[in-house]
DNA sequence: CTAACGTTTGTCCAATCGGTCAAAAATTTG
DNA sequence: CAAATTTTTGACCGATTGGACAAACGTTAG
């Protein structure tokens, strides 16, 4: 991993700076969605002038689409991560808690990439096809292993990694009407908790009554 | 329900015309977003001239708002017919499977609720705090007593709506997503039949091997 | 027919947008 | 130090935006 390889040789101003400037691209991008942004939104968050930043990123879409490459990679770790060997219902049960941190810790990454998905995930289709779809095949594969091994119930393994999907960031996609249905006492700090304890439970046990 | 209380008298031009309207900005502000949508876009799908789709709203945001109000009435439709008297484990599977049937049917309004929460809630967070907190609550104290009961397993009643939301508008929302890493061959029409099946396998039943 | 009213459009405007450019300021290099 | 280079900025530009407006057009009731 020679991070000089490919990438233009950089000063210490321009390494600092440009962190400075995703920083603020992904605070603003992330709440407005990327027409609904402005270049000299993200330059007053970055506490600089409009010229001043686009002298690091040349045209507003280039801050966007370094923001997406980024973010793919560490999106995807805790599905990479998910591991063959272990015992099933352990990894499955890890892999659930990652996800869900990721959307407690990392929501504007989060809502970034749910935007771009929204509108047609017209700056990402290849990625998605591509990649994305290679890494869950793969992943589908080895859940699908522990089915035929009798360790987890028979089910289709992708709509399995959906559903995980969907109830995880919806945390953080959906973290204002989460708090708002809750309400004050129960959407505080614990919302995190109570949301982990209870997708446990459905991904774990099911909803069938243990009688 | 007399629609002519409070609303404006219309002419049928009205009408017809504001229907056109409404369905133009449906389409429009669901793949781009409120910011990302112009007036211009809203009129040409709509077969008529910026000034004139003036004429029936004076403002972009009113389109927008119109839309919303319209929206939750629907949207929250399956949710109120969550009935106490039934049996508990059909009410689910029913609430579940309509709920992917609107996904299914009505994916640009998903989308369009999907982009406002995104964006955390301007024009509807009183509603989110209001009529939706007191409806979700209100159901959430029948499955509770459905808990009690021993018909369904215990959990947090929330959490459990919360996951339904997620998991049924994935597919609406996250569609782009999901016909990419499905692939041609099962990303066709069928993946809601399959989306349904595992669903009701992951609510009613859970993973949990039947050994 | 015609006056009144409802509808449609072309033209225009101020504000905002993404982006350019040259020149000033700061920093690094010899 | 001074020259070379990098960084920052103010001023500016053309395009797009939401919206205003008056005039033209269409419709209908008397």
């Amino acid at each position: 991993m020679n991070t000089s390889t490919d990438a233009p040789r950089r000063t210490r101003i321009q390494q600092e700076k440009r962190e400075l400037i995703l920083e603020a691209a992904l605070e603003v991008f992330s709440t407005n969605g990327f027409r609904g942004s402005t270049i000299d939104q993200i330059a007053e968050a970055a506490g600089m002038s409009k010229p001043n930043l686009l002298y690091y990123f040349r045209r507003k879409e280039d801050i966007h689409e370094t923001l997406m490459q980024r973010l793919l990679d560490t999106w995807l770790a805790p599905l990479r991560e998910l591991d063959d060997i272990g015992d099933p219902m352990t990894e499955l049960r890890n892999y659930i808690r990652r996800k869900l941190e990721m959307a407690r810790d990392f929501p504007r990454e989060s809502r970034l990439f749910a935007n771009e998905i929204l509108q047609g995930a017209p700056r990402i289709m290849p990625l998605l096809a591509g990649e994305l779809k290679t890494l869950v095949d793969e992943k589908a594969a080895v859940i699908k292993g522990w089915m035929r091994a009798g360790k987890i119930a028979r089910t289709d393994p992708w709509h399995l990694i959906f559903s995980i999907w969907a109830t995880t960031q919806h945390y953080a996609d959906f973290d204002v009407q989460v708090r708002a249905v809750l309400g004050a006492d129960r959407g505080g700090d614990g919302r995190f908790e109570d949301a982990a304890r209870f997708l446990e439970q459905l991904f774990l046990d099911g909803l069938k009554p243990k009688n």
